[in-house]
RNA sequence: UGCCCGAUGGUGUAAUGGCAGCACAACAGGUUCUGACCCUGUUUGUCUAGGUUCAAAUCCUAGUCGGGCAGCCA
């Protein structure tokens, strides 16, 4: 059972060494984990990357994975942020089974720990205010000073902390603190308060409590309740790791669970706190949680990232205790490793420009294309060549420069799949513009090759101007120009280095196989990049995302 | 200024006293009915100074730099 061979791909790493060390020394008899979202916002990729790690050291050794809200704060909680973070997790598919909790199911218990602490001498109630608390809890150099409320009788506190959850008293009137020591060096042992009055409706509990728990005195005996063998959270709560083994050790749990930190998340161009990306939402500089330029997994889901890529990404950054800022050129790596396997490719011109073929006659020609180049289970389609058709313009130059090879005057390229063709006449309006091109086309090359096997170095996408089909297409770039839009300079902020072209809507002309498009696909369209039908489509007619382009050599050649 | 944590190519991550490896990126080539995919090759690294040792990225000491902590948030 203590199998510390991985058959997944994930690597080891540190904490998956102290987890085989307590399974060597006899600690455990199964692995527990959980993930522990606070139902107050969205998930996004640094959450998934907790998912993964948390989910796959329960599946490599054999273990549970809890979904566990920590809901203790009502004033900022809300079931819709349950439902999505349950429908993101269940997609990325880190299964919970049967165990999926809530902080607020242990309420009452928890509020039987408070007691037992006050019982014990070791929390107390306090009426001084929060300004006053801040004045008295010292500073980073200066222990604190004890409050006149600290040695209430138990008696006393016991009648105190019944009557504030009775409701008698108003909100910040008093708290409930631990009583520990005011000149601990780490603040967090300062005497925390483990129970505010807050008289807010609770998305589960409803009006049962109009005291919560706060986040140290919930979070470890949640654990502690449900088994959990490794508490894994992200570094900032290390500073807290002392006051969660202290409730551990001065309370009557049933077992004794670890916390282990790890660094979390930092991705170029874009930003990964909750109140950044809520920010964004709420005074609309994207169009929703699920906008595609979002990092959030219902972003990326709308974009047309994939659970498989979004895993091998998290599997691939590993896990350490070192701030990092992962280069968002690995995550679209991932992502096209994916979706070149999976796509269905597509011929689809996004920025047309007409060339008529002066040799074809009015009829339509039929050319067979495989779905994949190289999964001929995918199944093919027919492409409608006609007389009249649209290339992109870019695959058109009337003066080539060096190493061009697409489509120039005098120029024979393949037309995919098709034919061959070589430009005869370049037609332009008054202004100078190019509005269509001639060409003449080689009878002997349909089915794009020719009896003489002669090179043609060009291979261009087209469709047919008769025979295609308009669609809407969203095209998508980061949407900060900063690689780390965090670092704002003076007197600005991460709102200032949001790039404004980040959206460009387009129509493009498809061929006519890709009416046929469902959410579930995932589409190539040849030579341009990975594409997914938006949910719009429904009301809209068809629309497209683009998820992420192909690499390109040549566009990256012409920038030097 | 107190406590805690961290430091390996451009980025991320291995090496757990014994040849600094892998991936992404970059660069150069090959292949190609996608300038994609794929294949081959190249460049680039142990924060600094001492110490322990036959041997240090690894252990010790000091420093430097980066991060976290003073919510009745999580």
């Amino acid at each position: 059972m203590n199998s510390t061979e991985n058959t997944s791909a994930s690597s080891a790493n540190f904490i998956r060494e102290i987890i085989d060390a307590d399974l060597t020394a006899g600690k455990h008899q199964q692995i527990v984990t959980r993930f522990p979202p606070e139902p107050n916002g969205y998930l996004h990729i640094g959450h998934a990357k907790s998912i993964c790690i948390n989910h796959g050291i329960a599946r490599d050794y054999r273990g549970r994975f809890h979904l566990r809200f920590d809901d203790t704060n009502p004033t900022k909680e809300d079931t819709e942020y349950v439902e999505s973070i349950m429908e993101d997790v269940r997609w990325l598919g880190a299964e919970w089974g049967d165990n999926l909790f809530f902080a607020s199911d242990y309420f009452e218990q928890l509020y039987a720990w408070a007691v037992h602490l006050i019982e014990h001498g070791k929390a107390y109630v306090d009426d001084l205010t929060a300004e006053q608390m801040r004045q008295t809890r010292g500073s980073l150099t200066e222990p604190g000073t004890d409050s006149p409320w600290r040695n209430r009788s138990v008696a006393e506190n016991l009648d105190l902390f019944a009557r504030m959850r009775s409701g008698e008293f108003a909100n910040g009137a008093k708290v409930l603190r631990a009583k520990i020591d005011m000149g601990h060096p780490n603040l967090n042992m300062r005497d925390p308060v483990l129970y505010r009055i807050a008289h807010a409706h609770h998305h589960r509990t409803g009006d049962a409590w109009c005291i919560y728990p706060m986040y140290d005195f919930a979070h470890g005996q949640s654990d502690a309740i449900e088994g959990i063998t490794h508490s894994i959270c992200t570094l900032e709560f290390e500073a807290h790791r002392p006051l969660y083994d202290w409730f551990l050790q001065n309370l009557p749990v049933p077992a004794q669970p670890r916390q282990i930190e790890f660094a979390r998340l930092n991705l170029t161009y874009t930003v990964m706190s909750k109140r950044k990306l809520l920010q964004l939402v709420q005074e609309k500089h994207v169009n929703g949680w699920d906008d595609p330029r979002m990092p959030t997994i219902s972003g990326l889901r709308r974009r047309g990232y994939t659970p498989e890529a979004i895993r091998e990404f998290c599997d691939r950054i590993g896990v350490s205790k070192r701030e990092n800022v992962i280069d968002l050129g690995l995550l679209e790596f991932c992502l096209r490793q994916d979706l070149e396997e999976k796509a269905i490719r597509r011929m689809v011109v996004l920025d047309p420009l007409k060339v008529v073929i002066t040799n074809f006659s009015d009829a339509t020609e039929w050319y067979p294309g495989p779905n994949h180049p190289s999964n001929e289970a995918m199944g093919e389609r027919k492409v409608p060549l006609t007389r009249e058709i649209f290339i992109e313009r870019d695959d058109f130059m009337e003066t080539p420069v060096k190493g061009f090879f697409r489509l120039f005057p005098g120029n024979e390229v393949r037309l995919r799949y098709a034919c061959y063709i070589t430009c005869t006449d370049v037609i332009k309006a008054p202004d100078g513009s190019i509005v269509e091109l001639h060409a003449t086309f080689d009878p002997e090359s349909r089915g794009a090759s020719s009896p003489d096997n002669r090179k043609v170095k060009g291979t261009i996408h087209w469709v047919s101007a008769k025979e295609s089909l308009p669609i809407q297409v969203r095209l998508y770039d980061n949407l900060f120009h900063s690689e780390t839009p965090d670092e704002a300079p003076e007197g600005k902020t991460f709102l200032d280095n949001i790039n404004h072209d980040s959206l460009q809507v387009i129509t493009a002309y498809a061929e006519p196989a890709l009416a046929d498009a469902t959410l579930a696909e995932r589409f190539q369209f040849e030579r341009k990049g990975y594409f997914c039908l938006d949910k719009d489509t429904a009301s809209e007619g068809l629309i497209f995302n683009r998820t992420t382009t192909l690499r390109d050599s040549w566009s990256k050649q012409q920038k030097k």
